[in-house]
DNA sequence: GCGCACTGTCGATGCGTATCGACAACTTCC
DNA sequence: GGAAGTTGTCGATACGCATCGACAGTGCGC
């Protein structure tokens, strides 16, 4: 294992100043710099990373606690994963993956072993045993999605009520006077994740101001079965132009497939709003409007928050809980309006 | 910070004796030893992670390289990523997340900075650039998926060859004389991934065996249009009792789907082989007869093997490729013999 | 009663880095 | 021309743990 040392051999100085040179915090001569980054590369030398952490306190290693519940909506997990993983590495950082069968404990290990210097934390419940312990760590954690009680911890998540608001906007700006919400899957209102209130909240307060119905089918396994059932009993409900919202993204296609295997068609015989992915809304035929969900925007927020609290000479972000606007975008499967 | 000095002060035992009650490696008197453990809870002392890598030369974490492609089967991924991270535990080491779009970079911070002790690397192609960097690490590797050249490492598969022999062995008992092999999507056969070339092969095979002929339509994206394209072709060339198989595991449900669209039911009027996991095949109706993909199975083997790279005591495999037998399971999709 | 092996504990040391104080060599300013 | 500051480098130390050698204490056989 080569060592600051042996650079500092080959490059004629001291221990220190290799390290001066690294990190920059003191000034080194033009002359003395080029020796050291020639010797570093020459023996291509990489710090230890447990010394480096033992000795400054910081481990560069960001925390991540996710769910891997079999069966649930692991699907749309990589994303949120992948974007982490990115803007980690983006500043220096590497990502530790914590599953969270392990519940609290994970947490307390990663802070009290000091495995990192931050956490990140996915798959909030609306009443998580988690959050307190959390709160306790003392290191900074961020929560992708919204507890009823964050504890004082920062939160980032889709605004969902927003969400509600767009598609019922949508729906009866087009005429729609009956609106059929196809709800979230089983597992999802039984964990009871609090986007499904918030989603039902805004979309509620929007069909109030319009003076439309909505009935609420629900729960809804995302699969062909399921999807199936829904839409009969979505159609069996409402009558001319229904409008349909499916906040349930893993359910849009199934949905999608379902009306289409009547013979009803999206965007001539009633109006289809989904919430998911611009990418998988785009994909399928008829292309789906939809009210975006976007993965990538929420963690890379997550993540600018976070290394926000970790950056001792900034100043911390003041507002702990952070929605971040999703988008409609229209597209085949709504109808004109009359 | 709580430090095994604390620990000590508090039991009255000398630093070193907190260090060997907790490794065991000399015999400690049980009334030490309860005083030491009485005084970590009281304290919840955690040893600090840098600390032990540095004194000890492990830092009891695996590096987990995958390469997170947008667009790419990342469906699949979660279960792999689940099982590696739940082995790591079971032996006490956590997982350490590197997205593959660092290349090599990757790989040499991994073990230049000591930040594991081991690396797993999924998504191998064929012609990999990164296995010679991988294989000159001074840290063991497990490639799960197998390159034309391992340098040396051990790898962990699935045995795709025997999963073609498996899937045209079924069909071809049942009486097809012509079976038709839906092929892969068009990014995976592009970045030349080897089980492409060894499922055919293997099919190829046992259809010489059988004096059957192979038709093969490829590629496939996996969506509805890829699939009702790739229908109408495979119906076009095969005639009565077409056999069609599908070692595209996320097109099999879009297939499916795409021949009971045409009215072509599968088990009645053709039959159809899904290389896919048991979940999806048993999830869908038809319930689909398939050959067993199980990345559980796999991930489990290669950390296996890992964790017996890493115990300096015991021996080392000599077998350095390792395929993992499938299992062809009869459901729903495929016609008895005539 | 004496040597011997064994058990249980301790003190000291080293792992590789970051950082603090010291200090020599220069500059600048009255 | 001397005081005061600045720049660039070094030596020493600490971070928290694992591990090695040392060494009291104990039980044993002869």
């Amino acid at each position: 294992m080569v060592t600051s040392r042996d650079v500092a051999r080959v490059a004629g100085v001291s221990q220190s100043t290799v390290s001066y040179v690294m990190s920059g915090r003191r000034s080194i001569s033009a002359e003395t710099r080029k020796r050291v980054l020639d010797a570093i590369e020459q023996l291509t030398y990489q710090p230890n990373a447990g010394a480096r952490a033992l000795a400054s306190q910081r481990t560069q290693v960001i925390g991540l606690v996710v769910r891997f519940r079999p069966g649930a909506d692991t699907t749309g997990l990589l994303p949120f994963i992948e974007t982490i993983a990115g803007c980690a590495r983006a500043e220096d950082h590497d990502v530790l993956l914590v599953t969270a069968d392990e519940g609290s404990a994970g947490l307390t290990r990663l802070a009290g072993r000091t495995l990192c210097d931050a956490i990140v934390m996915m798959d909030i419940e609306a009443d998580d045993a988690r959050i307190p312990v959390a709160a306790s760590l003392r290191v900074p954690v961020i929560l992708i999605g919204v507890p009823d009680d964050s504890a004082g911890l920062h939160c980032v998540d889709v605004d969902f009520a927003e969400a509600g608001r767009l598609a019922v906007d949508e729906l009866a700006s087009a005429g729609h006077d009956r609106i059929v919400v196809i709800g979230h899957a089983p597992d999802v209102v039984e964990r009871d994740i609090n986007f499904v209130r918030r989603f039902q909240r805004g979309a509620d307060a929007a069909a109030d101001e319009h003076g439309v119905a909505i009935e609420l089918v629900s729960p809804v396994p995302p699969n062909r079965a399921g999807a199936e059932d829904a839409v009969r009993e979505a159609l069996a409900r409402g009558g001319e132009r229904t409008g349909i919202v499916v906040p349930n993204s893993p359910a849009v296609q199934p949905v999608l497939q379902a009306l289409l295997d009547r013979g009803v068609v999206p965007g001539r015989d009633v109006s289809l709003v989904g919430l998911c992915t611009d990418a998988s809304a785009e994909a399928s035929t008829p292309a789906v409007t939809n009210v975006s969900l976007e993965p990538r925007d929420v963690s890379r927020r997550a993540m600018e928050i976070l290394f926000r609290l970790l950056d001792r000479s900034g100043e911390r972000p003041t507002e702990l809980v952070e929605l971040i606007r999703p988008r409609l975008t229209r597209r085949d499967t709504t109808l004109p309006a009359p």
